[in-house]
DNA sequence: AAAAACAACTTGTATATACAAGATGAAGCC
DNA sequence: GGCTTCATCTTGTATATACAAGTTGTTTTT
């Protein structure tokens, strides 16, 4: 099979097998097609589905066993970024509700910003948004998300209520999150973030500040984060 | 060249260019020799170097670039998995000690151990360590260990000051950390950890438990850190 | 009935080859 | 000098093929 112009063949099959594993087609446990299978269905040669079978490898949606074939599991949070998880039985999604603070609007970068900005950001200014994470109608998760103002035509105007930042950048704009990092601290809330996760200021928090870089140049998207890890807590695999 | 009856060739590519990185032979920046060349040098052919250098790129050794080259970069800290940095300008290793305060001991697996245990771990016991590490003379991380009894001879008296567990599990067992979970908190400390960590007992510190995975069956590698980060952070690139 | 051998599947490793496409510097042109 | 073109390097994508090795169920042997 011919690959189309814009998207090499290995990557139309990763997206494929990624859709349906997310719309459920193959649940967690079951195994996907051979890579024989595979290669009948795409008309191509194995060298491009294992490529194919290995990027999902890596974003965490199978495990290969060798001699039996690719096992569908839980895909990873995301690229090992840290992702809101309940202490009982984990969330679910019918009870986390998120809600706009300040909703998406185009300023400058901050003078102090939190990470070093290189010359190609600061050409562009930034869009800012902050959003409020609930489970079970509890404030849990605060978050201020900054990214460069880059090739988003309309991206001020979404609604990202309850959609995934990431899903929106990957379907509407074919922007991917590719690596990134991360810094984590224990704190104690000043009254503004106390007030917001609704605690007693000597509680403590979790604060975190993180970087994603895209495969857009000069296209990165930085958030801060404070966690009330009271009743939740934060977790990631990798 | 026909690979060794023990490991496949790709990976002898792999391990010889990771531990040329490591000891300094290519610095931050530079270029690895192209594919063509090391073709040559290990006499193979492209998919198989090709299979060497998109692993070295998981592990965060490069990045690549189309026309350009395999750029050496710094390695990830193994995995996304957090590891302690300081806020100024990075911790250097001469400042960070390492202290065994529990050897290394075999026992059963606690009772109530924070993470669900298979068949196959409980069917051996677990070695149990923990360590305290200091910036600056300071205490920063207590850490406790568990990991399964399997197929590790002499592991219990080998000296772990000041080397790396991942380090002597790959070059010693050749067990390599495939994946993993953790889940974090921001709590109060209890009076033990609060001493260990010399600090105020209601200064917050951030709590984690992980899972690390290995390519051993049923060989994890379980951990408990506190960690104060008054003075440092924990941060992870991924 | 239990054990061994086998067949048929799976993924893992590897060779050989081809062309596309990004990066870069040199040669030639205006 | 400044520009384009070109050659040559690089990695990216893809085909076709082969055998090794793990997994599983069936068949044969004992």
């Amino acid at each position: 099979m011919k690959p189309d112009k814009l998207s090499p063949l290995y990557k139309k099959v990763t997206d494929d097998l990624r859709a349906q594993i997310e719309k459920g087609m193959y649940r967690k446990g079951e195994l996907l097609p051979s890579e024989n299978d595979l290669c009948k269905t795409y008309n191509t040669t194995r060298v491009t589905v294992r490529q194919a079978l290995s990027g999902l490898t890596n974003l965490g949606y199978i495990t290969r066993r060798h001699g039996k074939g690719s096992i569908v599991t839980e895909p990873k949070a995301g690229l090992g970024i840290l992702s809101l998880s309940g202490v009982t039985a984990g969330v679910g999604s019918q009870n986390l509700s998120t809600s706009i603070l300040q909703k998406q609007m185009k300023q400058d970068w901050p003078l102090d910003f939190f990470f070093p900005l290189n010359e190609g950001e600061l050409k562009h200014d930034c869009i800012y948004f902050t959003r409020l994470r609930r489970i079970n109608d509890i404030p849990v998760l605060y978050e201020e998300t900054y990214l460069s103002n880059i090739n988003l035509p309309g991206f001020i105007s979404r609604e990202l209520e309850n959609l995934s930042l990431f899903k929106i950048l990957r379907e509407s704009y074919n922007i991917e999150v590719k690596e990134g990092e991360q810094k984590i601290w224990a704190i104690l809330g000043d009254k503004n973030i106390s007030e917001l996760l609704n605690i007693k200021k000597s509680h403590p928090i979790l604060h975190m500040k993180r970087k994603l870089k895209t495969n857009i140049q000069d296209l990165n998207i930085y958030s801060s984060l404070y966690c009330n890890t009271e009743e939740h807590f934060l977790q990631d695999y990798f």
